[in-house]
DNA sequence: AGAAGGAAAGAC
DNA sequence: TCTTTCCTTCTT
């Protein structure tokens, strides 16, 4: 073959294609479909970096344009056939370009670490004459040499530690010839956590059994759905310890908030090294170096993210999905994908099982086992352990009765108790700051962001005023900037005020409070837990990351403060995100001996996602949401795209809006789109941008796409909307 | 993306 | 007529 289709890594719709390049003679043998090269690109011929994705003997390119490949970029192949056709699947799937669907799947390379070896020259036949002359002579060298037996190899860091020396006498043995040096390849970013303990496997229960049997008979995709405690991943551990048995490899989904220690340390005292984990912190050579263990074969397991799901094992057993329910596994940029969905596709591609598990799963994926595309297994008991207690708390009855404090009267002297019985107590409330607004009493200006149309947030701590979405932060104004008044009110609740109010109920109370502000530093996240952990604190406070996954076994009381904040968000998601906060939040009291209770206050107390949550009657709850979802048209029973139109003109935002809808409008003559819209955005302005939004749904996911795909593209065309840009999401997490 | 070439608009 | 800026085209 003479030339090689070089899929260029550059991001641009323009170039997103394969180019010809000629094989020089010394690549002819080494070259294959899927390995990395590097190319002359464009007309300043810039070093790119380029797939391989096939060979051609002719090309309809005229000869004079054509040109060499300057290098292979590894000695292997980066990307299997399966690789490559799942990032063709990707970029049809998710309307992205090929290259940023090949830069999931294959992260960008970076330089390999090393680290050195020293050890005694064998091979030198006058050694042991050498070492003799060379004890006498120095000190140092003499104590280096001391630390070496014929066999022993000793990491050069190590000896300099070990005698605080410097590299000269190493250096001057290796120039003797006495001592050699071996680079090896270092992998950033291992496990080196605490060495594994000798983990007994747990007797499992009848059900736990149960469900295994029937995950591996099964021939579909099983949703996993088990309560809260119920010991789901003694179930996954067994699983992937078939798999591996098989000599295939597992990846396991998590959300990153629980890629905490402990889960770690439960997979790495099971499987030893054959485990690797990623996440979100790791540096690009981290990120690197576990994956190129993973395509060596070093490794069995996976753990991490969404982004773990293109882990390069080329014979996966099983993919598990832990919390199946959660956003993040939906991406929130370019290629919008949706690792459940990915992971779907490599289970049929690979012949791979998958397991999706959840406490509370998706409405999504349930209805996929009412429609038999998915099997289910439920587990409904916790292991030795009943469900706490749950109790509504109607927050119009403590107003009706005076109590016009944030507590309920029932949390207030249920804090109470368990305070005195020395047991501890999780309050939630997902929202961080003070308060939520800050207006005047006299003319009643409401204290507002200048860049964004959204209210400031009092921040106490820093007794600043605080726009949550560009991050702007003033300090607090002592009087009205309208009319001067001095008399300034908060209203709304916030952390920082519950912790303020705990602290006045409860003087003795050791409290601790974990929201975005109080966890910015590095470390501060894992210190609070620990603190909360060791029982050095009563009470912790807290935003979403401490709804989920956490594991105290003191905790036996937890409150949600106010349930109403997500059930009123304005979000058809509202009641599934509503019901799934409040069973995880509650699962994280009674989890060891004593039994837990927990406290929804609520100004909603007969709405189902609260009633079903407080009975713990998962069956009920979906009933309600998947009729809800048919009458109103809502997923699983349509698509939503939603497109997003932003300018720093207002006027010429709506224009642009407004022409978009006619365009809609245009090519809907079959009337099958149903269109919501233009209207200004929830948050209509961020930033100083102007934001707009169309909505349009269809049952049909692919000719919504096709429609929108085709009516954003005549948009992009017109040359008055240039500086409109436009970004377009199907079923996204969060409503725009 | 990034560079090059060309048309349109501005400077004297 | 020369310079600057914007816009389109092209990349093998």
């Amino acid at each position: 073959m003479k030339y090689a289709l070089i899929q260029v890594s550059v991001p641009h719709r323009n170039v997103d294609r394969a180019f010809h390049y000629i094989i020089p003679p010394e690549l002819k043998d080494k070259l294959t479909v899927g390995m990395r090269v590097y190319v002359p690109f464009g007309s300043g011929n810039r070093r790119t970096e380029g797939y391989v994705l096939g060979f051609s003997d002719t090309s309809e390119v005229e000869q004079d344009k054509l040109k060499p490949i300057l290098d292979i970029h590894e000695e292997y192949r980066i990307l299997s056939d399966k690789r490559i056709a799942l990032a063709a699947w990707m970029s049809e799937k998710y309307y992205s370009t090929f290259n940023e669907c090949l830069y999931c799947i294959a992260p960008k390379a970076a330089n390999q670490k090393m680290f050195s070896c020293v050890s005694l020259n064998t091979d030198n036949p006058r050694l042991e004459e050498l070492i003799a002359s060379a004890k006498k002579r120095s000190i140092k060298q003499r104590s280096v040499l001391e630390l070496f037996t014929s066999d022993r190899e000793i990491p050069l860091g190590h000896i300099k530690s070990i005698l605080d020396i410097d590299n000269a006498p190493i250096n001057a043995l290796v120039k003797k010839g006495i001592l050699k040096i071996t680079q090896y390849r270092t992998y950033r970013g291992s496990y080196n956590g605490p060495a594994a303990p000798a983990n007994s496997k747990p007797k499992l229960t009848e059900e736990q059994e149960r469900v295994i049997e029937l995950i591996q008979s099964e021939k579909r995709p099983v949703l996993l759905h088990g309560v809260t405690g119920s010991g789901k991943t003694e179930v996954y551990l067994r699983l992937i310890e078939n798999v591996i048995k098989q000599g295939k490899q597992a990846i396991v989904l998590v959300p990153e908030i629980s890629l905490t220690p402990q889960t770690v340390e439960r997979f790495v005292s099971r499987f030893g090294e054959r485990v690797s984990l990623t996440h979100s912190k790791m540096t690009e050579g981290e990120r690197y170096d576990q994956w190129t263990r993973a395509a060596k074969g070093e490794i069995d397991i996976m753990i991490g993210p969404r982004s773990a799901v293109f882990t390069p094992f080329e014979n996966i057993g099983i993919i598990i999905i832990d919390e199946e329910h959660e956003s993040s596994y939906k991406a929130d940029h370019s290629p919008r994908y949706d690792a459940r969905e990915v992971a779907l596709k490599l289970s049929q591609m690979y012949g791979a099982k998958l397991v999706l598990g959840s406490a509370t799963p998706s409405v999504i994926s349930y209805y996929k086992t009412v429609t038999g595309e998915y099997a289910l297994a439920e587990m409904k008991n916790r292991v030795n352990k009943s469900m706490p207690r749950i109790d509504i708390c109607d927050m119009r009855l403590e107003l009706a009765n005076r109590n016009y404090s944030v507590f309920s009267r029932a949390l207030k002297a249920a804090i109470a108790d368990n305070l005195k019985n020395g047991k501890q107590t999780i309050l939630f409330l997902n929202r961080r700051g003070f308060s939520t607004f800050v207006s005047c009493r006299k003319c009643g200006y409401v204290m507002t962001c200048d860049r964004c149309n959204v209210n400031y947030t009092y921040h106490r701590h820093t007794n600043n005023l605080v726009c949550h979405y560009c991050g702007k932060s003033i300090a607090l104004p002592d009087k009205c900037p309208q009319c001067g008044s001095p008399f300034i009110k908060y209203f709304g609740t916030g952390t920082e005020k519950i912790e303020q109010e705990v602290i006045k109920l409860f003087p003795s109370a050791r409290v601790l409070r974990m929201d975005t502000d109080t966890t910015k530093r590095k470390n501060s996240h894992a210190n609070i837990l620990e603190t909360f952990r060791s029982g050095k604190a009563d009470i912790l406070i807290g935003t979403q990351m401490i709804a989920k996954g956490l594991d105290f076994p003191n905790v036996t009381l937890v409150g949600v403060i106010a349930a109403d904040l997500s059930l009123n968000m304005n979000d058809y998601r509202s009641g599934e995100i509503t019901y799934n906060l409040i069973t995880q939040v509650s699962g994280r009291a009674g989890r060891a001996e004593d039994d837990g209770r927990v406290f929804i206050q609520t100004y909603n107390p007969t709405h189902y996602s609260i009633v079903c949550a407080k009975n713990n009657d998962y069956l009920s709850y979906f009933k309600e949401e998947i009729s809800f979802r048919r009458i109103m048209k809502y997923p699983p029973f349509s698509n939503v795209f939603y497109i997003l139109l932003t300018s720093d003109n207002e006027e010429k935002t709506i224009n642009a809006a407004n022409t978009m809808a006619a365009i809609l409008n245009k090519f809907n003559r079959s009337k099958s789109f149903e269109r919501l819209g233009p209207a200004p955005a929830v948050i209509s302005k961020i930033n100083n941008k102007y934001r707009y939004r169309i909505i349009i749904k269809c049952e049909d996911e692919e000719r919504l796409k096709a429609y929108v795909l085709y009516c954003v593209n005549a948009f992009s065309s017109l040359k008055d909307f240039k500086k409109v840009s436009v970004s377009i999401a199907l079923n996204p997490n969060y409503s725009i």
